[in-house]
DNA sequence: TATTTTTTTGATCAAATGGACAATTATTTA
DNA sequence: TAAATAATTGTCCATTTGATCAAAAAAATA
């Protein structure tokens, strides 16, 4: 299990990936990036630590991994957004979709919040690489809507991200908010 | 240099203490709690490691330092709420101060809004603690609010947490927001 | 200026931590 | 079932890091 190209991953491979990174989920959004330890992950999953590092070669990519598949969910629902409706309206139901999960995927939501608080680089690098096709259709859409003046003229990576970061916000401190208004 | 409690501080030791503070916020801001260290405060500051421990006992006592200086200043404003002015007012009044303040002090902002992310458990132990005489007036006085009816019945705390975690974030995607709306 | 006090630092320590590896065990496959 | 492959773990290592301390240097004080 050197090569991660492998094509094909063994029963155990897939069960104990899947683990590791709900444990890592926890423990991440717990403590952060630095905070968090293989230690603590390995408690968690219930695995010993060189264990975890026989199935992700280091710390970082057990990280890039979470983050990455917490972007892709994030983005799923973005390819429901269809050129045929009204811009804001399907934008808007999109922060709708995107506001149930950040309620629902709380460790997932601060997690990104981190993320993007210290600059979210690793964020960007998942976007702009395995994200990319992905997320290219929809931000030609959005340049189409711009150029066709139906919506105001911002990076299309951006407001994805204002949105994302937005709901998680408003999905973050859900409490206060209802309790305030 | 034993006692904290002594009541004279040297010129040098108010001015290291400050230049310390100061590189603090910068690293704890970028890299978190944990991700902070001695050295890069050090470095930052252009002091040595031992240096630095003579004014502050340890890491953590830095850091509770620079948070509590932080919530000082952003609590500063809460004072100028009026028991006489209009409640929505005077609370909306004091949004606009922090808003300010969030933008022009992008450091504080990051790392209260890193520590709220936490769970932020020494923000309500300061709050509850050497800021509490501070607080406690104006909680007096949202609690006479609710018990008017003027204000919906939430925790002052609450209230207070909110509106700081609130205006931050409109701070730190200020760009966003801008070219969003 | 002599003495005392404060400040600074080099050397060092212990604990934590990411990671390596060989040996062992379990599972697949032929 | 035997051989091959995959999975697991105990042990160990190097580095980082928070913290200590005694000795030296600087500053304040008498």
């Amino acid at each position: 299990m050197k090569e991660i190209t492998q094509t094909k991953q063994t029963r155990i491979q897939r069960e104990k990936r899947l683990l590791i990174q709900n444990a890592a989920l926890e423990v991440f959004s717990e403590f952060g990036l630095r905070g968090a330890t293989l230690d603590k992950i390995a408690r968690t999953c219930g695995l010993t630590k060189p264990n975890i590092l026989y199935y992700y070669a280091s710390k970082d990519e057990i990280y890039t991994e979470v983050l990455k598949s917490l972007l892709e969910e994030w983005i799923r629902p973005l390819k429901d957004i269809s050129e045929q409706g009204d811009p804001l309206t399907e934008i808007l139901q999109y922060v709708q979709k995107k506001l149930i999960m950040s309620k629902t995927r709380k460790q997932e939501s601060k997690l990104f919040a981190t993320e993007i608080l210290h600059g979210a680089p690793l964020t960007q690098n998942i976007l702009a690489g395995s994200l990319k096709e992905t997320v290219d259709e929809k931000v030609k859409l959005f340049d189409k809507w711009i150029s066709e003046k139906k919506i105001a003229p911002v990076d299309p990576y951006h407001l994805i991200f204002s949105i994302w970061s937005m709901t998680q916000h408003y999905a973050d401190f859900d409490i206060q908010v209802h309790s305030l208004l």
